[in-house]
Formats: structure tokens, sequence, C-alpha cells
DNA sequence: AAGGCTATATATAAAGA
DNA sequence: TTCTTTATATATAGCCT
């Protein structure tokens, strides 16, 4: 209804840039601006053909994906990028030591597209051996093997690849995100129109 | 400078969210809109200390990224996440058969994170071996393993469960990436500010 | 914690430099 | 092509329900 007198509103305000100390107000524009971003998200993939993720943990640490023409298809394009990839593997340790207790080793499925160009590919990785060996002594994508054509002895070195990425991982408390696997609100929003 | 007469431009205009065909109009937008993705996300975790990850890959394939407090974090996190982990790992096989030429297997480092609570998550993996047969039974985290405490069958039955991934992996040609190795652009957006 | 509402801050489509 | 300039479409902060 309409208010006879007077501004009914205070309208938007300019605000900073910078964390909102009330929690309540926080949360609503938390909730506010994710629907905003994943919009654009969803825009800009419908505008111009463009694939994108996007990944969100609210303050709360609950997940929140959008993604197109989906958040794995894009994370698995991207994991296979050159330089990001190299990016997420070698995590440098910058703690010192070794492992003393358990850590769990998290592998996670990335590239490997069946493109038109999957047969050119084919040719440079012919030699799986050879692979290995190159990756061990570089950096990146040496954990790309076919597993079928490596034999017991390869096989150990593979293992042995992996014992050293999870060495290498060690110690970064660095992170956010705190495991908690139980009470997971999780919620993939795919779409969104107008 | 001013025009005297008339309007100097027809200012915004409404659009349709859908492709645009005019391949140059259509990169121009891409050009805009991706800045104001990012800065929407940088916004989003200012204000709201969310994390936040955005990765796009343009028409023409290059990819774009953008984090917070970096996109391998919270790509780590994502990772992480159960039914998310799930979700990229098993991809379900549409096409049926088996695996009859070579395909890469991707593996990608995830989760593992140094937080608070770790201590308390460590009980429920005590295990190892407990933990793969339960995973092979199941769906989700199976390939998490302390691979230091495996022995060699284990480490077998390890290596088993990744060929099984590869197969799962199979033929899904339905990825937008083809891979393109030498030419890549590739540009890492890390901050915006105003 | 979710939805409206209003008034304003921002993002951007077009066109020009 | 990439940066301005307009003029207008959209996103949202503060308030309410």
């Amino acid at each position: 209804m309409v208010h006879p007198l007077g501004r009914t509103s205070m309208g938007r305000q300019r605000i900073e840039i910078r964390r909102i100390d009330n929690k309540e107000r926080r949360q609503v524009t938390f909730t506010k601006r994710r629907g905003g971003l994943f919009k654009k998200a969803s825009e800009l993939a419908l505008l111009t053909g463009a694939s994108v993720a996007v990944v969100v943990f609210s303050p709360a640490k609950h997940v929140y994906a959008f993604g197109h023409p989906s958040v794995d298809a894009v994370l698995r394009s991207y994991a296979s990028v050159p330089g990001e990839a190299a990016a997420v593997a070698p995590v440098p340790v910058h703690g010192g030591s070794g492992g003393e207790d358990v850590d769990l080793l998290g592998l996670r499925l990335a590239a490997d597209d069946t493109g038109a160009q999957v047969a050119a590919e084919h040719a440079r990785m012919r030699d799986v051996a050879a692979r290995i060996v190159q990756a061990k002594a570089g950096r990146r994508f040496w954990w790309e093997a076919d597993v079928d054509a490596l034999g017991e002895a390869e096989l150990l070195e593979f293992v042995t690849a992996l014992k050293k990425l999870r060495d290498n991982v060690g110690r970064h408390a660095n992170t956010l995100l705190a495991p908690q696997p139980p009470p997971l609100p999780l919620q993939q929003k795919q779409r969104r129109r107008r």
C-alpha cells in the first residue's frame, strides 16, 4: 500500500565492502548476494556460452554450488588445465619434517574427456613408464597414467608417488573448512531463470 | 562532450538472457560480465566471510578464476564434501560395456585439512582396512585411505578400485573442454577492488 | 530464517573515441 | 581491440511482516 506522506523507506544504502559485523545481517546479505552471484553466473553462461562453476561456503560452512553445464564438468576441466593442475596437486610444504600421524589422502577424479582430439593426445602418452618417470622428475600430470598398463613395479612407483603426495600435503592448517560429515546441509543449485 | 540536442545514447537496453549471436558482442559481454561476476564474488567473500571459488571458461576456452581465500583452497574443500566428492568421482556410465581403449586416469589431490576437529575424525577412520571394505561396498570416499598403512594386498585392492574408477569414467564425451596443452592463455585473477 | 517493499547504488548495452 | 560515456536495467540495504 502507499504511504500518504514522506519516504516509506530509506532505500538502498551504500555500504563499505568489508566484513559485516552484525551476525544476522551478515547472514541475510550472504543469502541475497549468493542468489545474485548465481544468477549472474547463469546469465554469463547463457549469454556467452561460457562454462562456469561457482562454489561457495557460507560463513557457517554450508556448501552451495552452481555450474554450467555442471559444476563437476567445469572443475574437471579446470583440473586438467596445466597451470592449475600443478597448482592444486603439489601443495608446497611449509611445515617441514614428515607425517607421523595418519592423515587422509584425498584423491579426486579429474580429467580425461573423450573429446575429438583425444586420439592425438594418445600418442604422447603411449609409453606409460616414460610418463611416470618424466612426471616424477617434473611437476605436473605425473599422476596421469593408464593403471591397466602398469606392471607390479610401476604400480609400486605409482603408489610411492601417491605417498609422496600425501606427505607434501602434510600440514597446512590454513584451510577454512573443518570436516563435518554428519550434519551436512548441502544444496546444489543448478539452474535459475527469471 | 555534451550533445546539444537529443539523447546521446540509447542507454542500457534490456536483453533476453539467451546466447548472443553476434560473435564480437558476445566477446565484449563476456569480458564485462566476467569482471562483474568476479567483483560480486569478491564482495560476497569480503562482506560475509564466505569462501568463494569461481572458474570460468570463455567461449574460446580460456580459463579465468577467482577465489577467496584461493581457488585451490575452496576447491579442495569442495572435493572433501561428501555429497560432492561422490558426485565427482563415480561418474555414471551411460554408454555401457567397458574400456577397450586407453583412457587417462586423472587423480587429484583433494582434502585432508588439519582442522581443529580432525582428532575427532581420526577415530572413525582408525582402521584403514575396514574403511576400504566399507568403501568398496558403498559408494563414497572409498578412495580415501592411508596409503602408508596399506599392505601389498590392500594396495592391490586400492589399485583395483582405481581401475574400476577409470572404467566408470569411460566414455562421457559430453564435456566441453578439448585438451589444448600448448597454447594456453590462462589468467588467474585473485583480487579486485574499486 | 524467509519473503515483500521502496529507494538507491551498481552493473552494463550501445555507441563513440 | 580496449577504454569512455550515457541512459537505463538490475541488484540490494534497511525495514516490515
